[in-house]
RNA sequence: GGGCGCAUAGCUCAGCGGGAGAGCGCCUGCCUUACAAGCAGGAUGUCGCUGGUUCGAUCCCAGCUGUGCCCACCA
């Protein structure tokens, strides 16, 4: 009844017999974004789902890293948008502000100029011209991935949008005293000449030097260690801790500082560790963060004796001029020349920080800077998550960021650069100052702060800011708060908590998102990071081109295991991509079998065992990836898919299909309509993690418009056929194990043996006996047929028998291989099975379901025993 | 120095109180009319070490060793 309008399907539905991404993806993307499918409607009343685009750290091209969290963020938005939710990305393309300032500044360097030379303006019109070129380059290179995001929403760049946004939580968090100027000892990049955060400090182990040094002559004199010399010339003290008694008798003395004919005192502090080197320290406080805090204490003089560049400066001594390396060098020498250095220690390992953009060693420099007091800030940042507001997946990051918010110093957000926002903040011509909102206007003959925010700070303003905050618009009442976050756990303590804070701060308590899934790092192939030293970076485009989209993304989402580290190698792209053509060909092969969804599935009263069990598999399917979606657990959502898609879909049900269209029109029917069910919830399923080729499959199924608008299945409801599923396994052993003998005999794969099957009744197998023929190459037996071999199958529910004529005498020594092996395997469990049940503590303890699970299990591997004993005896002997 | 994590097959990783798994790689046989980017079969592990808890530990606990990451103002 349904067949005759198969061939007019088939002639519509034809696949191409390749997939070949390149030629298709553009096309359906541009298909897609025409369709409006990517365009939020903050209108419509369906529940938002909402994502916040982590920065884009702009470099040229797209990153490995990128590639990795777009293909994460993205399958999750294409869930729930079939899921029916009103999807929302919140991109913006102007958060790359140093990357692009540093790269500028490097080609003027290969042009011979400099940034100084040429002048604010027309630097920042360079960098306006990289982020057109660059910025473009990489929102294609996005498009590529499939990411359904509405790149027309790139509306809030500097000049608009977000400045109104800084300008205005500036201002807010002036006139509530939460930022505020002050003299402070900053990290300073004497390469960058400006003040960096703490956040952007690493600290390295470096090979130094450990110096000690005698200050004064005779009785007055005291040995202090230190591994920069060079600050020596700014000391404006020696401290002992107050208890200690070698020194109580110099302290409130003062001593000559050598080199400088100054004469500093000698304090007493609890900060000196007496047990450490001498137990006295120079104290140089604008140039170290603890002798800062000890020349607070007691009122020192704080000289700073280097200039922006780090450079000795000021000290009126001939080292004036000297870079603060050299001078280390030629300060110690001088000292030597004086026979005051005591003791070298060489190499002498420490931490010291170093500046994360520009690699040098920092200078901590006193300096005015702008700060933001953020005790009140991070303390609701940290109850956001504290109650519960705000979740973070894998959950062990929680302890990570409480750590964090709960010691977070005053954060220091001016930078002496020239591409970023400026401080809203303008002085007068007598020092006055005014913080200057986004619509008013500074008092005419005021100047503007020199400085720039830390990019930190606007980019923590994105879960809002790209809204069109402050304004209230229709964007940010549905969409805010965010739902969901997808970053790698690197940049948890820049971006995360500063939109946390900013979050809580400037929208009533509200947090950015309700949950921060943390992804790992990508790696290479080994585990290894990947970088330009290490020589093991990857270019996505490169696979995108050789593989496609599905392949690179599939491979992504197969690897994030939550918050832990992906090593991705070329191999691991070639495996997707052999999955997307598995795919492919498998619906081909359906397809021209004349899988359909016209008909309905017929009940499964009058469906096999096969159909009925990968009808249970096709719910089981849904339900699982359903569940590991909502965990974030994407690898396994892959995994899943994976794995019913090739073992069970391609290796036994399209199989057995084969068999059942052979058999009847009926039969044909209702497996066509089941092939095509099965495919249609498989494509949907699979479509958030391998968009192109599963919309090619599924618009040639269906004919339907689109499966970024379909809907996402949920499970039939139908009651599980546990035994259908167990004759099913049973039949898939059969065959397996026949398979195996046919392997140990050497028999030709294609070769036709004549065989007898019995027991099957017992087994429940006997509708199944054509497939088991079909897919392992046995015929019936004839007139002549004379069984050279016996096979006995053990199955749950009985054995089967298997005699085979292979018309010549049978490998027996293979054969006796095979069994005593097998006997072996047996015995082994027996022997366990023995010395557990042998154990009356555990047959007292156990749980009794246990302990029928082992007795099973010794009479099963008592019935091979004997079983297998029985063949190998009947085996003739070689 | 503090904190967190990891140690399972040759490689990269899942699993996690009662029968050791996946992908790749490896071995054998097949161009079987969806697929050689494939099919079928096969081999491979004292689950880091040492103790403890338990009837039972790859799984829980402690220590050790190795390893990675984050944080950090010890001269």
């Amino acid at each position: 009844m349904v067949t005759e309008t198969l061939p007019e399907q088939r002639d519509t539905r034809e696949l191409p017999p390749s997939w070949n991404p390149a030629e298709v993806e553009g096309e359906l993307y541009a298909r897609w974004v025409a369709a409006g499918y990517f365009t939020a409607d903050s209108s419509s009343d369906k529940p938002p789902f909402s994502i916040v685009i982590p920065p884009p750290n702009v470099t040229g091209s797209l990153h490995i890293g990128h590639a990795f969290e777009h293909s994460l963020m993205d399958a999750l938005v294409r869930r729930k948008r079939m899921q029916g939710f009103e999807t929302c990305w919140l991109p913006g393309m102007d958060h790359a502000s140093i990357p692009v300032h540093a790269l500028v500044e490097r080609q003027l360097a290969a042009e011979g100029t400099s940034r100084r030379e040429l002048g604010r303006e027309k630097f920042l019109e360079r960098v306006w011209e990289w982020k057109n070129n660059y910025g473009g380059k990489i929102l294609n290179q996005m498009r590529r991935l499939g990411d359904s995001v509405d790149w027309s929403r790139e509306r809030f760049t500097m000049d608009d949008g977000l400045s109104r946004a800084v300008q205005t939580i500036f201002k807010r968090l002036y006139d509530d005293g939460l930022i505020y100027r002050a003299e402070r000892l900053i990290n300073w990049s004497p390469v960058l000449r400006s003040a960096l955060s703490d956040a952007e400090v690493d600290h390295k182990e470096v090979e130094g030097e450990l110096v000690s040094m005698r200050y004064g002559d005779g009785d007055a004199s005291i040995v202090v260690a230190t591994t920069r010399v060079e600050t020596m010339l700014g000391d404006t003290a020696v401290a002992v801790h107050p208890d200690d008694e070698r020194y109580a008798h110099l302290v409130g003395t003062a001593i000559e500082l050598p080199l400088t004919g100054r004469r500093i005192p000698i304090i007493a502090d609890t900060h000196v560790d007496p047990e450490f080197g001498t137990g006295a320290v120079k104290v140089t406080p604008a140039h170290d963060p603890n002798d800062f805090a000890i020349g607070q204490r007691h009122n020192l003089p704080m000289p700073t004796i280097m200039d922006e560049e780090g450079r000795i400066a000021n000290t009126g001594t001939e080292f004036d001029g000297m870079d603060r390396f050299e001078a280390r060098v030629a300060i110690r020498e001088a000292l030597r020349a004086q026979g005051r250095i005591v003791a070298e220690k060489r190499p002498y390992l420490h931490a010291v920080g170093h500046s994360e953009r520009s690699k040098e060693p920092i200078e901590p420099r006193l300096s005015l800077q702008w700060f933001v007091q953020v005790e009140p800030l991070a303390r609701s940042a940290g109850d956001l998550v504290r109650s519960g507001t705000v979740t973070i997946s894998p959950k062990e990051a929680d302890k990570r960021y409480f750590d964090w918010v709960d010691n977070l110093h005053d954060w220091c957000i001016s930078r002496q650069l020239w591409w970023g926002h400026r401080i809203p903040v303008w002085y007068g011509p007598d020092g006055e100052q005014v913080c200057v909102g986004p619509d008013e206007q500074p008092p005419a003959g005021w100047t503007q702060d020199e400085d720039v925010l830390d990019t930190w700070f606007s980019s923590g303003l994105w879960p809002f800011s790209t809204f069109g905050w402050p304004e209230q618009t229709q964007d940010l009442a549905k969409f805010y708060p965010t739902s969901v976050l997808v970053t790698g756990y690197d940049i948890l303590f820049f971006w995360v908590i500063r939109m946390m804070m900013f979050g809580g701060y400037a929208m009533d308590g509200q947090p950015p998102f309700r949950q921060i899934a943390l992804h790992g790092m990508v790696r290479d192939k080994f585990g290894k990071k990947m970088s330009k030293s290490n020589n093991n970076g990857v270019d996505p485009i490169e696979w995108l081109d050789r593989y496609g989209a599905d392949a690179l993304r599939f491979t992504m989402v197969r690897g994030a295991n939550p918050g832990v580290d992906v090593p991705i190698g070329e191999e691991n792209v070639e495996n997707a991509r052999r999955f997307t053509t598995k795919l492919w060909n498998a619906t081909r092969f359906a397809l021209s079998n004349g899988a359909t969804v016209r008909t309905t599935v017929p009940p499964r009263s009058e469906l096999t065992d096969v159909d009925r069990w990968i009808l249970d598999r096709t719910d089981a399917l849904v339900s699982k990836v359903d569940g590991y979606f909502e965990e974030y657990e994407f690898a396994k959502v892959a995994e899943e898919l994976f794995h019913f898609t090739w073992d069970e879909f391609c290796d036994w049900y399209l199989e057995l299909a084969k068999v059942q269209i052979a058999e009847s029109d009926e039969r044909a029917a209702a497996t066509r309509a089941v092939l095509g069910h099965v495919l249609d919830v498989l494509f949907r399923l699979l479509h958030p993690v391998m968009p192109f080729v599963t919309e090619t499959l599924w618009t040639t199924l269906t004919g339907g418009e689109s499966l970024v608008v379909a809907a996402w299945p949920t499970v039939s409801g139908a009651t599980q056929d546990a035994d259908a599923t167990q004759r099913v396994e049973s039949v898939q052993k059969l065959i397996t194990e026949i398979r195996r003998f046919r392997s140990d005999q050497g028999l030709a794969p294609k070769k036709r043996v004549p065989t007898e099957l019995s027991g099957a009744y017992e087994a429940g197998l006997l509708p199944h006996e054509q497939a088991v023929r079909s897919l392992v190459w046995l015929d019936a037996p004839g007139a002549d047929f004379n069984a050279t071999a016996t096979l006995e199958v053990a199955l749950p529910t009985g054995t089967v028998t298997v005699r085979l004529d292979t018309s010549s005498a049978i490998d027996v020594a293979a054969e006796r291989n095979r069994l005593t092996k097998d006997l072996a395997v047996a015995q082994k469990e027996l022997a366990d099975c023995d010395k557990k049940l042998g154990n009356p503590n555990f047959v007292a303890k156990a749980p009794a379901e246990v302990v029928d699970k082992i007795k099973a299990r010794k009479d099963t591997a008592l019935a091979d025993i004997e079983r297998i004993t029985a063949q190998l005896a009947a085996l003739p002997t070689a």
